[in-house]
DNA sequence: CTGAAAGCGCTTACAG
DNA sequence: CTGAAAGCGCTTACAG
């Protein structure tokens, strides 16, 4: 006789979970027989198939995966680090996760570092400690040396990073192009007319420094070389609005005709404070953002931007980590081609300006 | 001679992970001792300590959480089934979670329902069989019957939705007190001046109805009954979108002066839209929002919106969950406060409306 | 501190 | 199909 609230009794006070010997004892069939069946097995007869499933039900059963994966060595877990659940890009990867993941079979199991190195190396451990088939590193804030160190002792899990590049052989990585992105943002730029075009930089975070170098090469290969300005920014809304600040304070009147941001949510930031500060966009100057997440496809916002396909890089991710568990010995390094998508922050340069642009 | 290439042989091919048994043979001491330094024990020596170690650190030891969970039937691992990881409200709620689950010395292990039933099931059923401390459930998509169904079997484990209040007596819930939401929503649009205030229903979603049915009751309360109405909508932008255009088309240049609108991204939906079609926000229409997710604090939004406490929100739930590990037998039911957030899409209605507003 | 043992809940052969 | 057994990697007493 227990009604359902006596079921929450502490377990000091008895409360058990069901076992496959319970199950195999109420169907009256032996614990192999539970097990074949609890899996799918087809090497089972309907009848006591149906006996035992109705036994799973009737004493509430349910696996231990604890159990399973200690006996068979094999978990069918696939740990997903994720820096910052709120960084809308990490969510559309693990879409594609999820997507990837699905036909393999296995299940995916997350676990946030809160963009703190603390927080994730103990959320890193912990997907480790489940002795996963891989783990799928996105966006670590974790130095190098660190997540290498960390991963590096738990030697047979295949490791693969999204977005950034870890110089060890043990970490696959699936990462986008960043200087074909930043080419597309500029060459839509010039094509537009655009001489003066500045790079709002993601300072330090990951890509941010090939993103930069990657505007250098463009500016350069589109003889805009002597225009090329490199502002610091961030990530951030926060950092994207203080970056315009300061240019609006540094330039005065003479703003640049255009502006590549490092990513959209900092394109955001920018947006909002030159809305603040009555400067037009497109009218008065263009921005281009990078990712393409949700934000920039908002229609309020309607930003211009590059794409990451990031349903694909989370495909990309989960293949390469299945590949290296079914035995692949090299690194593999993937590289996926952004992708423009053009929108409502940009326009040809205004004709009317007091700066006089080229 | 093994190179850091060679630890991903696959496992078929003889690698094996280090296990508790090698690092007792390197340090030379018992597993009784190596399992006592793991975890932190006091009642071990200085000297033998650093033997097990530097021995953990030479063969890459990683205890196995799983052997670990099967010993001990505690896994100190708190579950979180996050219905959708695009949604940023969500992320807040885990970052009080994490924030609550450390001093406890648990885990969080979090898995996403991808706003799919299916989805969701599988996550939840992977979640219960790792025999969680507890389980909290994030803005379920399922079906009530489901969800308990689902829960019922699995006997002790705690769950707690957030958000959403389940009926059963099995589950704890953390939620806002939606009406008391809505009247902050209608009583400062009525402080403004505004009496045509129309809502835009959630449809269905997590809250909506107790929602729909506070602005009805606060309408009431102002003496603004008369004006009261309620119009289908959804808990995303393009939901947002749609109801402001359904708006648009039916009302004309009759537009009511306010609109209340089930959560924040439908309300970046309906700002989009107004601004597409030249509706002024607030000079025409003021708009207020829900949940002060981080789009509404947006500079470039600027919504003004009624806070859901979501960090605390996040606590809540870990307490409630512990103390039902801890032997509670009653569900609990905890509502939270919310608040009013202004900013910058409401004001007073327009003197010089063609509509006329008492 | 050590060492031997039992047990957690499963899977996996293996003989019948 | 059954039944008995071994083993996965730990923890937890328990006698020394």
């Amino acid at each position: 006789m227990t009604t359902p609230q006596d079921a929450f009794t502490p377990r000091a006070a008895g409360a058990r979970r069901p076992t496959l010997e319970d199950v195999a004892r109420l169907a009256g069939v032996s614990r192999a027989q539970v097990s074949l069946v609890v899996r799918g097995s087809a090497r089972v007869s309907d009848a006591s198939r149906e006996r035992v499933l109705s036994a799973c039900r009737e004493v509430g059963y349910r696996p231990n995966l604890h159990a399973r994966t200690l006996a068979q060595t094999e978990s069918g877990i696939l740990g997903v680090l994720v820096s910052d659940l709120h960084n809308p890009f990490f969510a559309e990867v693990v879409d594609g996760l999820q997507e990837g993941v699905r036909p393999a079979g296995k299940q995916l199991v997350m676990a946030s570092g809160g963009r703190s190195p603390e927080v994730e190396r103990e959320a890193l451990e912990m997907l480790l400690s489940l002795h996963p088939t891989g783990v799928v590193v996105l966006g670590s804030v974790l130095a190098d040396a660190d997540l290498e160190e960390l991963l590096g002792r738990g030697l047979p899990v295949p490791v693969v990073s999204v977005t950034r590049v870890v110089g060890s052989a043990l970490v696959d990585s699936v990462s986008i192009d960043e200087a074909a992105g930043a080419e597309l943002a500029v060459a839509h730029l010039a094509e537009l007319g655009h001489r003066r075009i500045t790079h709002l930089d993601g300072a330090g975070g990951a890509g941010a420094a090939d993103r930069a170098a990657g505007y250098r090469a463009a500016m350069r290969r589109h003889g805009l070389q002597d225009r090329a300005e490199v502002c610091p920014g961030g990530f951030t809304e926060a950092a994207g609005a203080a970056a315009a600040e300061e240019l609006l304070h540094r330039c005065g009147e003479d703003l640049p005709t255009a502006l590549f941001v490092a990513n959209d949510i900092a394109a955001v930031g920018v947006l909002s404070r030159l809305a603040e500060a009555g400067v037009e966009v497109p009218g008065r100057v263009s921005v281009v953002g990078f990712d393409d997440s949700w934000v920039a496809g908002s229609r309020f916002t309607a930003l211009t931007t590059v794409r990451q396909p990031k349903l694909r890089m989370g495909l990309l991710a989960v293949a390469a980590v299945l590949e290296r568990a079914a035995g692949r010995r090299e690194p593999s390094r993937t590289v996926v081609e952004p992708e423009l998508v053009v929108r409502s922050t940009t326009a040809p340069p205004a004709r009317v300006g007091r700066g006089g642009q080229g």
